[in-house]
DNA sequence: TATGAATGAGCATTCATTCAT
DNA sequence: AATGAATGAATGCTCATTCAT
């Protein structure tokens, strides 16, 4: 009988060891056989989850950016949208190794995307995941409609991003609470 | 006599030819060679500017900084503090090529920054030094003052650069005036 | 399971490959890329057994001084000491092929000597262990004793060696014969 | 006017200087540019003088050779043959850093030589005209006559080369004194 | 004569990928 | 499913050589 493997927890875990790797050394750090090793693995085994290393790569920024969507709340968990709001948008500064790891994934990503169409659009669609996620809680919310809900959203997105931009590569600069209290600048004239 | 060459000429030739090809088709592109080719050399001449790729790269992503800063409006040609601010801010969006490039660039040297020091002190120090010349200039405006003027200064590039980022990777959903639209969202209601 | 491949072997065949490459053509002709085809195998593949050139070039040079060692008769196949001495010392002269071929390596070795330690305290312990040997057996065959024993061992030492010298670049006027004359010469009036 | 250079001076002083570096760190250290550079010019004058790099390396190896030969004592200058014979097989030992350089130029010189038949016949024949001038002495001396003496004379330089070796790669355990001395064990029962 | 810019081939080395086991 | 040996192409880099000045 054979080893029962669950593939998609092995794709997984190979992605995340490849995220760790690039979150820690950069992307040029990432072969193929350090991610497997720093999954336990070998460069052989890896190759029965991942055609080649490009699809590795696909699948370890698409599993960074569902490990962010998985940082929201929960709308069922939450009853007040204000607080959904306000917590969507703190996932997206990098708080914490969590978040900081998925931010270094996201900027390899963008990096990776130029000249390649198909990555850019992994990054696109994710940035437009994400404000539509946003638009529909500012208008839950009641802070503005239709083009107005998503100019807001968009400026909210801009205002978490750029902050997290700035706090990635200067972490003295920006503790955790520095860039709340940047956020909190934007989002409490709004009552949020 | 020999052939007379600036070489710091040459050297920021050999570094806007890298510039293009990671901008085209990411960092993975600039190989010695084809960026040697790119600027009509070849990998030996290349060598007698640039002892090393690290010094290529390292240089490459200074002269981009560089040139970002050279889009800025020279103060003296400026008689209004609040143009110069809304200049400075626009010069961090991507609305051509140029600024294209220049945001790529920096993309790239984030992404290599993962586990560079050196590297990611120049993103830092860049940062820093924008920080500061946006902070003199709302403080110019009577904005703000103080510790108050560095977070709205802070708050000012963040939303540049959240929507600059936005723009980079859905140039479609962001055609320039859109980004223009977005940012003077953020500038007008401060009277800039 | 994988293939199963004895990792010493192989590294001792890698090892004779460059030997023959230095003896045949200079140590300039052991280019990593020649040293595996003559081994039937390619670049990659010796990057399995040895880190780098360097690692390479040391094992060689040890197996090259390990096989003139092992060319020295076996003290339990020989009863007389005598004889012995006589064959450790023949041991030292270009007879043949495969001692010509230890020869040229340790030329090689010794000119690579020059700037590096390593490889200079290599060839340095060779001749000390050369010489521990043949004292031993100076002492067991009561031609001298204590201080006067090595200086003997040195002197034998050094006339074979000498001659090995001369013969390795003018083998038309030191055919065997005449070398193992010109040993015998030293060793006759010893009684050996 | 043209600055008027003596050409074969010139010569010499770029191979010294790729002796010097041959014997500080190994042939491989004996770049055209570091050679240049190590004479005070850079590569293109070089090139006036020496057509390419193996012109260069025959032309110090054989400058080293003359070198050695001019450290012999001049017949005129010495009365006594029996001191001339010891003088000549001293200046076979490495007992100072000029001899050192020459004995360091000559192993790369026969480690250059496997492969290359031109260096090997400059290699052999310097030897036979060494073991000529001994040859002529031995007989002046009245030690032996015809076949005997050439076989003596051998016997003479394979002493000193042999010394010569082992003191090479073994300073500490060969500093002058004891080489003089073992030179000393081969003729001092030859009367000489 | 001399410079040093430029070439282009060659090197060691890395790495994604393949495959026999 | 998993191993790790092997491939071969590509990369950064070095260097002898050429040549316009």
């Amino acid at each position: 009988m054979p080893k029962v493997v669950d593939v998609d927890e092995r794709r997984l875990e190979l992605a995340n060891a490849a995220a760790r790797l690039i979150a820690r050394a950069g992307i040029g750090a990432a072969t193929l056989r350090d991610v497997a090793a720093e999954a336990g693995l070998t460069t052989g085994a890896l190759t029965h989850y991942f055609a080649d290393k490009r699809e590795l790569l696909l699948h370890t920024f698409q599993a960074s950016l569902d490990g962010r969507r998985a940082l929201r709340p929960h709308r069922s968990a939450v009853e007040d949208p204000r607080a959904e709001l306000r917590a969507s948008l703190e996932g997206a500064l990098p708080l914490d190794d969590d978040r900081r790891r998925h931010w270094m994934v996201t900027v390899a990503l963008c990096a990776e995307a130029a000249g390649d169409a198909e990555l850019a659009a992994v990054q696109r669609d994710a940035y437009r995941e994400f404000r539509r996620h946003v638009t529909r809680l500012v208008e839950v919310c009641r802070l503005a409609e239709g083009a107005g809900a998503e100019a807001l959203a968009e400026r909210l997105i801009a205002a978490a991003d750029g902050v997290a931009l700035q706090a990635l590569f200067d972490p003295a600069t920006w503790p955790p609470q520095r860039q709340l209290a940047a956020l909190d600048a934007v989002l409490s004239p709004l009552g949020v």
